[in-house]
DNA sequence: AACAAATAGATGTATAGACACTTAATGTAA
DNA sequence: TTACATTAAGTGTCTATACATCTATTTGTT
């Protein structure tokens, strides 16, 4: 559906007026869809990133800070969600030996379980998301990576 | 900056999946801009979306549900959005008098000289967030219009 | 007219984002 | 080595999203 039948906006500004809405708008579609994927794994989509960004370290702790660097977003808080999964026990945390104001974080067999379950019925989720063809999507990317300059 | 480097993520499952992360990762980086912007003048970006919504009726009230429709998130809550904005004088409240279950919404004066102020220091934020030229942005919009289905 | 179903809006609660601030540990420089 | 700045993590508070539920109306059916 086009943005404007979907926000029921007759006409923007200018083209780039409706791009920063455009990409507000499909955002919050693809998180709707998520939400719901994840929601029977009790995972909220960023536990579900945190998560995965562990199973990234293959064995290696990381740091909390570590966490939030490579989180989608920058402004959100690694350390409550890291609590959060680590009361569902699919995170541990350790103090680090050689600097003790920082904690090093591993995920558990429950923690690389539960992704292991997802990752089996995700297969063709980002696709069904997506309604575009490889070539589309590669320029999508693309466009992305040049729109932040 | 390549998404790779943003989030220290060495490569994606395929194409598919790392436009997932990129329109996701490119939202948080425009949402932050703009809270940045918004900031000075009191209000958060989906307030400002709100009275958006309001201005564009030119005078008539809307009710709640319909402001919910046109919102960017459809998951949100104008009826809290509308709360906070009353309570800073920036729209007025009247019972529909053919429906009372409904709730007409106005923008006011203070709501409408907020927007103008706002609209005059707003000259070319959205380009300047968006580093695309007219015809990649004209591209862009094409593919996320498409992407939706 | 009576009553169930549907609708509009409000509210409760859990999670997350934005941002300031605190505490503890480390680094650095007089 | 003491003093000050910096850094890592945690916490507090406000706002917003996700989703369930509640109340007051209105509508539709018999």
């Amino acid at each position: 559906m086009r943005l404007e039948e979907a926000i029921k906006q007759k006409e923007f500004k200018d083209p780039y007026n409706k791009a920063i809405v455009n990409l507000l708008y499909t955002q919050s579609f693809i998180v709707t869809k998520q939400c719901t994927f994840f929601k029977p794994f009790g995972l909220s989509p960023e536990q579900y990133n945190v998560l995965r960004i562990l199973r990234g370290q293959k064995g290696n702790p990381i740091t909390v800070s570590s966490i939030q660097e490579r989180m989608l977003n920058k402004m959100s808080n690694a350390s409550r969600l890291v609590e959060k999964l680590k009361q569902k026990g699919m995170v541990v945390r350790e103090e680090c030996p050689s600097d003790r104001r920082q904690v090093d974080i591993l995920i558990t067999e429950k923690g690389m379980d539960v992704l292991n379950q997802l990752h089996n019925q995700m297969n063709g989720l980002d696709k069904a998301i997506i309604q575009l063809n490889e070539e589309e999507v590669d320029q999508l990317n693309l466009l992305l990576d040049k729109l932040r300059g």
